[in-house]
RNA sequence: GGCGCAUUCGUCUAGUGGCUAGGACAUCAGGUUUUCAGCCUGAGAACAAGGGUUCGAUUCCCUUAUGCGCUACCA
């Protein structure tokens, strides 16, 4: 039986490495008629942020990923837990830390600690200042037993408890199958005497992966190359216990355009900032997937369903992949224009009250046709769904502009002044069945220019930026009778009119 | 400093002991067009370097360089 796990620690937002590793681990899962197991590392005390699980799961939730074990959401959105080997949170597994802790100390495999943190400090410094590798001294290691009673004594007065480390094996080597990177050997003396329970009676998360892994029954351990240094001490934990390991994966990291690993400073890199910005979670999920995986065939576009059919360990690269946002903009671009006008109508809606306010959008949310007309004219032109605002407020407000803008490359205001003033009367006379429907107001217009021997351009440019107070926008026939459809024949009139004033 | 991992167009990558080294994004040019986007067509763009092994290396080996990761009572 497969089972995996994803194992964050609740440090408030979710990093795109995160999203990824969470991915990978999900696919294979799924991939194997596997579980997925949902498993929180909240031992470092100092980091905790206050609704973490619960976000994570959101997120998840929207981007497609769920978990057998370990937390989830019901049906009400509340946190729940559920799973045979629970708990699934560390800190309410302590007791099963501490009992194992002691277990290797028993076994000799472990030491007492009763260094400060000064003592550690000073030893680190002066190691520095020698250039050799900072490490333990393990000064505590070889301690007789009255000198541990001393200690502990001494321990207590001081009001401090002694931390437990792993007694590292001083010669031979340890080797870590990965099932992406192949065997890597590790000399065992250069291992540090890791930490393995702390003065708080917490455990690392070298001991706690290590129990926890094995009392879930993970089967593979797929989790991101950062790790890939500590993976030795991990193998040699579970022999000191004598379990079987699981099989390891590593996979390669996510770079930042200068080659640093991914990182806050140089933009967005939580899930949620992503989701906010009007990246599709099913574009953000294709996207990452190929950070780092890809079929080996020239497919680009994956649904969820399509990667669990064709994801394979086999096929992750060993090279870190640099964030590369425009091939997201790309596919996001890509999954916009695979919406119905109805569906993307819904996901702009929220972006649309944010830009251009909700009362001002609110009457046209009882009939949508409208806002669906403004969708579909935009829809081949979005990369992200936050833009929508800027390029269509002119479809719910009287747009302001210079009135240069009128004046199209090849005329003048002069003429452009004329000129609108006969489109004016022409519009004018037209009824709304010519003026609403696109087709028909080119036609007829492209008659009225060709009757006035006009160009193309002296015309229809002034009549789209009269529109649109935009440079760029969609064509003059579609903008001029969508707004027709939604704010009727007596607002493309004023706004006509405006321009001609403009001119004046 | 030590240990580990990595290295094909700017980016994501395919690929093989003998290929014009393929695709996608991005860029640029042309076309369509009132504008932008889109769409169509096209262009430029890569095997980190040096040694081997070999009839022949981008591919296999070694060295170097570079980058990244780890080196905590953080994960």
């Amino acid at each position: 039986m497969i089972r995996t796990r994803f194992a964050p620690s609740p440090t408030g937002y979710v990093h795109i490495g995160s999203l990824r590793t969470a991915l990978f681990a999900f696919l294979f899962a799924r991939h194997n008629n596997g579980k997925v197991i949902l498993r929180v590392e909240d031992t470092d005390r100092t980091r905790l942020v206050e609704g973490a699980v619960d976000n994570l799961l959101k997120v998840m939730k929207r981007v497609g990923i769920n978990f057998d074990e370990g937390f989830y959401l019901d049906n009400q959105n509340q946190v729940k837990e559920r799973g045979e080997a629970g708990p699934y949170l560390q800190s309410q597994r302590l007791q099963l830390y501490q009992k194992h802790a002691l277990e290797l100390i028993e076994k000799g495999r472990a030491y007492y600690c009763f260094c400060s943190e000064q003592r550690l400090e000073e030893l680190r410094k002066e190691q520095a200042a020698l250039k050799k590798p900072p490490m333990y001294d393990r000064h505590c290691r070889n301690l007789a037993k009255e000198q541990i009673a001393e200690e502990t004594e001494r321990c207590r007065k001081e009001g401090r408890n002694p931390v437990i480390r792993f007694s590292m094996p001083q010669e031979g080597q340890t080797v870590l199958h990965d099932l992406i990177y192949g065997d890597i050997t590790y000399e065992n003396k250069i291992l540090d005497d890791q930490v393995i329970l702390k003065s708080d009676g917490f455990p690392t998360y070298h001991l706690a992966v290590v129990i926890d892994d094995h009392y879930m029954q993970i089967s593979h351990v797929i989790r991101g190359e950062e790790w890939l240094p500590s993976a030795p001490k991990h193998v040699l934990l579970y022999q000191a216990f004598d379990w079987n390991a699981p099989a390891h994966a590593h996979f390669p990291l996510i770079l930042n355009p200068d080659k640093s690993k991914l990182s806050k400073r140089q933009g967005d890199v939580a899930v949620e900032d992503f989701l906010a910005r009007g990246y599709l979670p099913e574009a953000l999920v294709n996207f990452v997937a190929f950070l780092g995986w890809n079929p080996k065939t020239e497919q680009e576009i994956f649904s969820m369903e399509d990667l669990i059919k064709q994801f394979d360990l086999a096929k992750i690269n060993k090279a870190a992949a640099i964030f590369d946002i425009n091939k997201l903009d790309w596919i996001n671009s890509l999954y916009i224009r695979a919406k119905s006008d109805s569906e993307l109508t819904d996901l702009l809606i929220p972006y649309w009250e944010e830009a251009i306010g909700t009362h001002t959008i609110r009457p046209f949310k009882d009939n949508k046709e409208y806002l669906e007309a403004i969708a579909s004219l935009e829809k081949d032109r979005l990369k992200k769904l936050s833009e929508i605002g800027e390029r269509t407020r002119y479809f719910f407000m009287e747009p302001e502009y210079a009135p240069n803008l009128l004046v199209w490359k090849k005329s003048t205001a002069r003429e452009t002044k004329e000129k609108l003033l006969k489109l004016y009367d022409h519009l004018n006379k037209l009824d709304t069945n010519t003026l609403i429907y696109k087709e028909n107001l080119e036609k007829d217009l492209k008659n009225f220019i060709l009757q006035n021997q006009f160009d193309n351009g002296s015309i229809l440019w002034p009549l789209r930026t009269a529109m649109t107070g935009l440079d760029k926008s969609p064509g003059p026939f579609e903008v001029t009778s969508t707004l027709v459809s939604g704010l009727g024949k007596g607002e493309i009139l004023k706004r006509l009119q405006k321009a001609i004033n403009k001119l004046a």
